[in-house]
RNA sequence: GCCGCGUUCGUCUAGCCCGGUCCAGGACAUCAGGUUCUCAUCCUGAAGAUCAGGGGUUCGAAUCCCCUACGCGGUACCA
């Protein structure tokens, strides 16, 4: 093998697909791990389909998930850069452009007049109504739909008086019959199929674009594209793709095809059932590394007894194998990524964690209702050293702990721990009071406060034979502290309320029990 | 319909190429117990797959071969 190339090569239809990710990843991952190059090419070849800034959505979602290519558009100019001739704002680095396909036009044409004249390709001036009509007939046959062959036969002359005329028409590939077509994908292993079922693919359509089939083809050959990684979904367009191939006389390249990513009910991913692009992982705030990590596994494992499930993407360049890639497809489960989302919550440094987490808080009602010191980094970074072993991902943030944002109000029944009465809750209190008050503001930390109160509880809530029972005193002080049931330790929530704020809650607790 | 691909715990998977060490291992999820009250985290444990079904080959099959079923993908002037 000489030099590896691969390529990812999205269409603009909207946005990064996180099936698209995986395709991506995994030819990112091939072209790292054998020191070969990674281009990015856009198959801009259907204008029905395209949407106005998706290139750049596309480039964007790549770059935010620090995929980076070698070769193809690029959202800055950098060095050797040229204008993209249909992007605005988009810029094409490398030897082998343009890299989108709707500036390649003239390329594709001269190869379509290069397979028109040694006849490995005809003109077709088939309508599509009586294209509609000749399939209805063949499926009532219960034969399957195939091109006739109509145009095949035309003679040279009406060929030219047609074209003359300006007649809409487009180029079919002739599939020479009776063929065997075999190849080996390093997925699958080895795959064959019969060219009688092979129809003769339409190669350049009636608006002088390409079908994916040609453009595919023809710049995978001129790109020098060595390995195609693609989605399982063009396994059965491989032996036309190599017909094609063997009609130019170019050679092959060592095709992959990757199982597809599954809905629960293992249908096709899609939209219906929740997310599926990029965009909108990274948007709720999961992070970059973990949304990659997680579609790595899925249809991919090391294997070699390996249960290694935290990745980063320098350690999947290291140990990634395609020969390990599966071939049935995989169901995207959220509940894994949650897992492995707060994984990385769990590694990142108080200082980023804050960063990052800032600008979900900040579109949060209570977070803006909050006053001014609820709102300060020092608090923030407090809130979140307890908050960040309870998120999944980051727009949770501060979810779980409003109290520390608002005011609460908790009633007698709920500061009540196994049936305490209204005058036991107030002396519970007053124990933690007195003890809180105790400990100078600059000392009110968690393991301060701690060992306040486990002394307290000892010394006040001893049940005989050395048993204490702290919920006496810890159930009321934290309910008091949060209005909640279910919440942080007290010794966490007092620690990041201060001194202050804790006292006058637990005050306010008491003064509602005397009323 | 036709063509192709696939099928190991609910989910992601290891093992399969090079049959025995697999009465099938790990992770997520679930459930139970433990840790300074509740929650979360963490730790421990449990449950969970007759390896889609059937037939072969073999002393022996998740692993090799064949058939069937089911699922999925493709069957466009979409990619």
């Amino acid at each position: 093998m000489s030099d590896i190339r691969v390529r990812f090569a999205p269409s603009p239809t909207g946005y990064l697909h996180v099936g698209g990710l995986r395709t991506a990843l995994y030819n990112y991952l091939f072209a790292r791990k054998h020191g070969g190059k990674f281009i990015l090419r856009i198959e801009d070849t259907d204008r029905a389909r395209y949407v106005e800034g998706a290139v750049e959505n596309l480039l964007k979602s790549l770059r935010a998930v620090n995929l980076t290519w070698d070769e193809g558009p690029f959202l800055e100019e950098g060095e050797g850069a040229t204008k993209s001739a249909n992007y605005p704002g988009i810029f094409e680095r490398g030897g082998c452009g343009p890299y989108v396909q709707s500036a390649r036009l003239e390329i594709y044409r001269k190869y379509v007049d290069m397979l028109l004249l040694e006849k490995r390709a005809y003109r077709c001036f088939c309508s599509s109504e009586r294209l509609e009509r000749m399939r209805a007939e063949q499926a009532a046959d219960k034969k399957a739909p195939m091109y006739d062959r109509h145009c095949l036969s035309l003679g040279v002359e009406e060929i030219e008086e047609r074209l003359k005329r300006g007649e809409k028409h487009v180029v079919r590939l002739k599939v020479e019959h009776g063929k065997k077509i075999e190849f080996r994908d390093l997925v699958r292993g080895k795959i064959s199929f019969s060219s009688d079922t092979i129809d003769d693919q339409v190669l350049l359509k009636s608006d002088g674009f390409p079908t994916y089939h040609l453009a595919n083809v023809v710049d995978d050959h001129l790109m020098n594209i060595s390995h195609v990684i693609r989605g399982e979904e063009w396994l059965p367009s491989t032996p036309k793709h190599i017909l094609l191939y063997e009609a130019f006389g170019w050679q092959l390249p060592i095709f992959a095809h990757l199982p597809l990513l599954l809905n629960p009910d293992r249908t096709k991913l899609s939209k219906r059932q929740g997310d599926v692009a990029v965009e909108d992982y990274l948007a709720k705030g999961y992070f970059e590394e973990a949304l990659i990590n997680f579609v790595a596994l899925l249809g991919w494992n090391p294997g070699q007894g390996s249960t290694q499930e935290i990745f980063s993407l320098e350690e999947l360049t290291k140990v990634f194998d395609v020969s390990h890639v599966h071939k049935a497809g995989a169901v995207f489960d959220l509940k894994k990524l949650d897992w492995i989302n707060a994984q990385y919550l769990k590694k990142i440094s108080p200082e980023d964690l804050y960063g990052k987490v800032l600008p979900y808080l900040e579109k949060k009602d209570f977070f803006q209702a909050a006053p001014e010191t609820c709102r300060s980094e020092e608090y923030l970074k407090k809130m979140l050293a307890v908050d960040r072993e309870r998120l999944n991902k980051l727009s949770d943030a501060g979810e779980a702990l409003r109290f520390l944002f608002t005011q609460v109000d908790p009633s007698e029944e709920m500061l009540s721990w196994k049936g305490m009465g209204a005058k036991e809750i107030m002396f519970s209190l007053r124990i933690a009071e007195e003890n809180l008050a105790q400990i100078p503001e600059e000392e009110f930390t968690s393991e301060k406060i701690s060992a306040s109160l486990m002394a307290a509880a000892e010394k006040n809530f001893s049940s005989g034979e050395g048993k204490v029972d702290r919920g006496k005193l810890l159930w009321p002080l934290r309910v008091a502290l949060t209005g909640l049931e279910k919440s942080p330790s007290p010794m966490e929530v007092a620690w990041v309320l201060g001194k202050e704020e804790t006292l006058r809650r637990i005050d306010q607790a008491r003064q509602k029990l005397q009323a």
